[in-house]
DNA sequence: TTGAAAGCGATACCAA
DNA sequence: TTGGTATCGCTTTCAA
């Protein structure tokens, strides 16, 4: 059942089933409810290519999400940040567009979705130290939102992040507070921007006590659960071992867990783990965070604000409302204590001083 | 750049240029060549919705992922199998449209998908007992596949599943063997097809030994790390507890391991652990299981094929071949003996005994 | 308040 | 081998 066919059997043109249906006002009252019945009984739906074409718009976003060329492998927490993401936009009538593509295919994508008209807007995930996605789709003209920074980018973008930097402060300072001396940190790859900034607010904390940094306790990779484990029995079978880890996520920290248990050590006592945990569903506890102390920031709720965010653009856009100021969030972690830092890991700790 | 300016400013008509760039025989090559190099020149890419209205074919495909309406949960293997997907799909040409939409929702997303022409097929994802979607989609009349089964659907229809059944006979045969008498079964909900072929596997090894079924051992529930970590150490602190868990995903098997740890108890040693492991990425190890004895088979491999199957009944379709008989996967998963299973357990199964 | 008709940007049939 | 033109299903301008 197309739109011909709808006004057709009304015996009402096109034009005014069109307005009907799509809310303007000129239309008297009972043609649009005699329209909206034979539309509900007929199953009727706007062909969306159709209306794209017509309209200029495709009403669909893109989320173009890395594969690791490396390892071939998918960050998990493109899952619970699309699905946020999705939540508003179906909200909002738009379709969702996934990519999955290599690195270095990242350029040439933007450029077909772009071109093709495929999309109305883009997310882009995972943002590198310089970006070069940044500039190029600034100079496509098309709507996009960064998960992320980028701190080589001088040009200002939207973007929505957590509060890395600070997070990873905080952690330190709380790990040291502790009396902890030797603390590890296992990051991300160093490439991306949000590794570079965990490992700058650690740095900080360490710098503030005068506390020498040691490249021997910082680690950067995919974070694997078998990433985490094979750099924390290395570090461990150190002469001089840490006494706590800072991991980037909880799926390492698993791996780290592993390795303490391995070691015959007693985790939460003769070992610490602070994680940033983003909040996987899957791994989510109610209310408690009983694995470890946790800097918790949820990234179905990234998921979900950068997605409005970016509605939120392209519906200024369309209204042509002049680009203001870009739109930036920056979105605080929260620091929970838990159970594995408590006082027998502190006691611990002062004991070794 | 659209057809009717590239067309222009070659002085040749729309019609050739789009035949030379889509690759019909009856162009000259002098013709095409010049064709091609214009439309590289000026970057042309043709718009994707003109495309599908006058084809009638929308070039996507979409996967309709459940989120929990429990949880809000959205299962982490999702990620890997539309990894695999994406790839197939964007080798083919073909778009990926997501939809993340509560259980109740689907029908309806289905229905729409559909009369809206937004694609040329769909992917179901985590069939229930009876799944309404499959004669819903056959009704419907698009192509579709399902990831795995649905029991109590008597008509035919393309799947590509995993042996469940005899994955899970052979695990417990295998812990059977070890000497294990009280095995625990952590599964998926119970209202999903492959927890139900799961289960069967599991009964029908334990009565094949004439060993009786303990309801009290089995568990089903969302697949998350406290579920696993809950339910283990409810089981554990039985009077009869188990000596060896089974569990659905690597995940709840996480939980699993901390609660006998917690325990006091030696895992590997005192509590086996086997696995359906489905291999994901971000757990994934190079060429090793290292954690548990794991039944595993690929849910990215998985995705590719359903894909590509997918992609070739719209290609018969099209191509106006009759419809055989449907298409059918069957992936035999592979079971691996990992430490945690071996002589070490064995041996205090034995001393059990 | 309604309708006729001109796009939107491709494809594909029919002639030449 | 090439070109003119109808067509896909909708929105939107202009006229009534």
């Amino acid at each position: 059942m197309n739109l011909k066919e709808l006004a057709h059997k009304l015996g009402i043109s096109q034009t005014t089933v069109s307005r009907a249906l799509n809310g303007y006002p000129e239309v008297s009252e009972a043609t649009r409810r005699k329209v909206r019945e034979a539309a509900e009984v007929h199953n009727y739906r706007p062909s969306l290519r159709a209306k794209s074409l017509a309209t200029g718009r495709s009403m669909a976003i893109a989320h173009v999400v890395p594969v690791s060329s490396k390892h071939e492998m998918v960050n998990p927490i493109f899952a619970d940040f699309i699905a946020g993401a999705g939540e508003e936009y179906a909200r909002a009538g738009y379709e969702l567009l996934l990519s999955v593509v290599a690195d270095s295919d990242h350029d040439r994508m933007y450029r077909d979705l772009v071109t093709r008209k495929a999309v109305d807007g883009l997310v882009v995930q995972a943002p590198t130290l310089t970006d070069n996605r940044i500039p190029l789709l600034a100079d496509l003209g098309i709507p996009f939102v960064v998960h992320g920074r980028s701190s080589g980018v001088v040009s200002a973008y939207n973007w929505l992040d957590v509060n890395n930097r600070r997070a990873f402060e905080r952690a330190t300072g709380l790990l040291l507070d502790l009396g902890h001396r030797r603390i590890a940190l296992l990051n991300g790859l160093a490439t991306l921007d949000f590794a570079h900034r965990r490992s700058d607010g650690y740095k900080r904390a360490l710098l503030e006590r005068s506390i020498t940094i040691d490249p021997e306790l910082i680690a950067h990779d995919e974070m694997t659960e078998n990433y985490g484990y094979e750099v924390a029995r290395r570090m461990l079978a150190q002469p001089n071992p840490p006494t706590a880890f800072l991991v980037s996520s909880i799926i390492p920290a698993i791996g780290v867990r592993r390795a303490i248990t391995d070691a015959g050590l007693e985790f939460g006592r003769e070992v610490s783990i602070v994680i940033h945990d983003d909040d996987l569903s899957y791994f989510r506890n109610a209310g408690d965070v009983p694995l470890f102390t946790a800097v918790r920031s949820s990234v179905r709720e990234a998921g979900q604000r950068a997605a409005a965010m970016l509605l939120e653009i392209i519906r200024r856009r369309e209204e042509g409302i002049a680009d203001e100021a870009p739109m930036q969030i920056l979105m605080e972690a929260e620091l929970t204590i838990g159970q594995s830092t408590g006082p027998r890991a502190l006691s611990r700790a002062r004991a070794q001083n």
